[in-house]
DNA sequence: CCCACAGCGGAACGCCTGCTCCGTTTCCGG
DNA sequence: CCGGAAACGGAGCAGGCGTTCCGCTGTGGG
């Protein structure tokens, strides 16, 4: 039986561990995710036994928000704007968020969820390419790992110090659109 | 006065310290650095006090090879060809460098002559961009920034796992050629 | 040739990390 | 209201890092 206080904690945690990631980044220590969150350790490895798999939980929430989002595209009756609005979107994200660059990019570290949630977003991104080729809006021989490849590029910038990152992703953001269009 | 034996295992420490920087990325320990080196860590620490003034050592060269490359560039009368080149062949570094990437992107550790070298580079860069310009080659808006941003852009991408960074690293150079051309 | 001393190797120190152990506190069903 | 189980917190362990210490080695000027 669970009991009520240790739930509480648990949200708790999760709180905490999506602050710290998306400000400080995936690689704070533990003590200072409990720290954050008011417990102790243990308590922390009760809920999460590893630290990767606290991870894997954080991240899970983050990807499935670029999953909707993307999804949200799908119902948008102009080509362009839709993926556009999908590039642009993803740049803000990673803008705010130091966690999810470090989702798509460190080695191992996924969950199962975690992949089938890509795969889906994988899709989606296809059908939003598929789209905007048919209406003639890209540039030739551009395809969906172009767009992949992209935003790969937009998500690694995250990493340089963030006076300067702000900037620059908007502009590579741009550059890609740039790149792909027609 | 300066032993010939030390002399001889200095060169040992930076060679060992330049291929290990280039395959494994700056991270790699100092215990490691010795051992490729063959030599103990009390002698490598003799010749660079502290790991930040190794690595300086090894970015410096790199640097100053890419400070070479955008030189050699601005001989070149075909000023698309003279920018893409740098474009490409910086691409190219990144594909073959693992440390390079991490000189332009790490916060803080820069030594002087880097300093310098990096303003130099990007001096050479502005009149690369200006001469496109003014050849007509460029988007219109186009600055030396977008250039630079994209550079960045490619140097980031090296953190991914190596199977697939070459490919990708590829695709965002031409990405980015593409959205500055006109 | 020889021995002072520059130079050497690797054990050891201090710190930080992920993770575990265990005595204590808190919840909650009866 | 009470007792036992669930949950807690923080000290402690193992391992990895950068850096230092110190007794030994081998180079090279006299």
């Amino acid at each position: 039986m669970q009991r009520a206080d240790a739930r509480f904690n648990r949200d708790r945690v999760v709180a905490a561990a999506r602050e710290a990631f998306a400000s400080a980044g995936l690689e704070v220590p533990m003590r200072e995710v409990a720290r954050r969150a008011g417990v102790g350790v243990a308590t922390l490895y009760r809920h999460f036994p590893t630290r990767t798999e606290l991870v894997a939980t954080v991240l899970a929430e983050r990807v499935e928000d670029c999953g909707v989002q993307v999804r949200r595209a799908l119902d948008d009756p102009d080509p362009w704007r839709a993926l556009s609005g999908v590039v642009r979107e993803f740049a803000e994200r990673q803008i705010h968020d130091r966690a999810l660059n470090e989702a798509l990019l460190g080695p191992g570290e996924v969950s199962a969820a975690f992949q089938r949630e890509r795969r889906e977003h994988a899709q989606a991104l296809n059908v939003l390419v598929g789209r905007a080729r048919a209406a003639g809006v890209l540039r030739d021989g551009v395809d969906a790992d172009d767009v992949r490849a992209g935003l790969l590029a937009i998500a690694s910038l995250r990493r340089l110090p963030a006076a300067t990152s702000a900037r620059v992703i908007g502009r590579v953001a741009d550059l890609v659109l740039a790149g792909i269009r027609a």
